[in-house]
DNA sequence: TGACCCTCCCCTTAGGGGAGGGTC
DNA sequence: TGACCCTCCCCTTAGGGGAGGGTC
């Protein structure tokens, strides 16, 4: 009745290596269903061919091991269904991620000039509502989105004026190390109340070399590059923060409507 | 004229982070200009920003870094393009790979019944030309194609008549080792003149499982679990390589437009 | 003097490749 | 007796995360 199979014949039905069997045994996948006390044997049931058949789908999607795990034990469909489709999400996103870079290779083995011109600019100090988080090179998009997002609703629902454009400081670990404290701001006019991780800043005043992108988000580092560029031309590098200021084009309301200001700090 | 660039600077305008930057030292990626002999500070040169962000596109990509240095070094565009649409080809058969995948496991959670039928046949020796040849799991498919070619021109331009559909032995360590040396053939009349590869055997007669198995790759493994249990409820496992015939559906000259038919040794 | 930079050293994922030696 | 199976042990990719300590 209760059948067992060697993890040889285990193996040809299910399309995983043995390798892969020991191992998901070790990991708390895919337990045998008897081991053999004295030979070390393992020895699987007929039954278990069907999760050993899901989890090698699973895993050919490359979901983490953990994930896998989740997705076995998962008491309903809902929690079950939720890991998979947030893994094939985040599958999705990179894939487009994959078709810009691939889009911007191509500009720039084609050799598309960039001549970005770099301007001056003093800029005064200015009231801002902020919002302030620990972002790693992943979370930074989604990050930023949800920042604006919060900092928009505050300042239509306590009525108050925006004197600029929104704006972020990315302090150089952002770049030298990959992560760092970001800061989300808007200029606004006065101080409203404040709710949730929203605080008010003045920002001090400084000079600062600009230059404009207006294009895909992975080519702003030519932006960079040609500020960067300029900066050092001039030798009159600061220390601080570059600031973005991001300027609306057309839509308001689509926060990823707009062309990047690059301001890097100059003395 | 030849001013440098800080390790920080470099950073901020390539967004390479610093330890990607000494990484990239380290694998003879991207050469500093100088080095200091006492600090050890790093330092970089203007026109070095421009192989960093094509080094940071083409890692985004997820293009090794020995293919990186490859693109980099090429003495010719069609070295370096070569290269990187190998890479794009590779991407692009996997994510067919992970739509089919995602497919098979929809329609696994749907709960998709596949009862699977499975007959028994004692199979005649018989004369075949055949191909062998090492494969992994990776490079089975392409290896599988380039022999049935193979294969068929030779049935081609020597004359000869096949008695049979095609065929090919997977051993056991296929499965288990995810690897292992592979027999391509087709049942001929008569032995041509070989070339290449080729070389002609006679396989010994035999009884075998069988389950037909028509759809997707990826769902194979649905018919082989359906043999191996019938093999296991009767205890009538015997060793040897499971045989799978190629019946044609529709184009002849379509290799992949078959159904496939899982033989499973028995005793 | 802070911010910057350096050199180790350890860690991560998911198994694959052996070696050496029992087991069905 | 061959196949089969077991347990170590080492290895792979591309850096990230510190610690501890100089440098601009």
């Amino acid at each position: 009745m209760t059948e067992l199979l060697s993890i040889g014949d285990f193996s040809r039905m299910t399309f995983l290596t043995v390798k892969a069997l020991r191992h998901y045994q070790q990991v708390g996948l895919l337990e045998p269903a008897r081991t053999d006390p004295s030979s070390g044997y393992r020895y699987y049931r007929l039954e278990q061919v069907a999760d050993a058949r899901l989890i090698r789908r699973l895993r050919d999607l490359d979901l983490p091991v953990d994930d896998v795990r989740t997705v076995l034990s998962a008491p309903d469909d809902a929690t079950r269904n939720a890991v998979m489709v947030e893994h094939l999400d985040r599958m999705s996103k990179q894939l487009d991620q994959v078709q810009d870079t691939v889009d911007s290779l191509r500009r720039m083995l084609s050799g598309e000039g960039e001549e970005v011109a770099v301007t001056y600019r003093d800029e005064p100090a200015q009231l801002v509502i902020a919002i302030r988080g620990k972002v790693d090179g992943d979370s930074t998009v989604s990050w930023w989105i949800e920042a604006f997002t919060e900092l928009h609703r505050l300042l239509r629902t306590a009525g108050i004026t925006r004197t600029g454009p929104d704006g972020a400081e990315f302090p150089t670990e952002f770049f030298t190390d990959g992560a760092a404290e970001l800061v989300a701001f808007v200029p606004v006019d006065r101080v409203p109340s404040l709710a949730g991780r929203v605080e008010a800043v003045t920002r001090p005043a400084g000079r600062c070399a600009v230059a404009l992108h207006d294009g895909p988000m992975v080519d702003l580092d030519g932006a960079y590059s040609a500020v960067g560029r300029a900066v050092l031309d001039r030798a009159i590098a600061a220390d601080g923060p570059v600031t973005e200021r991001y300027l609306p084009t057309g839509d308001e309301d689509d926060l990823l409507a707009h062309t990047t200001e690059v301001c890097w700090p100059v003395s």
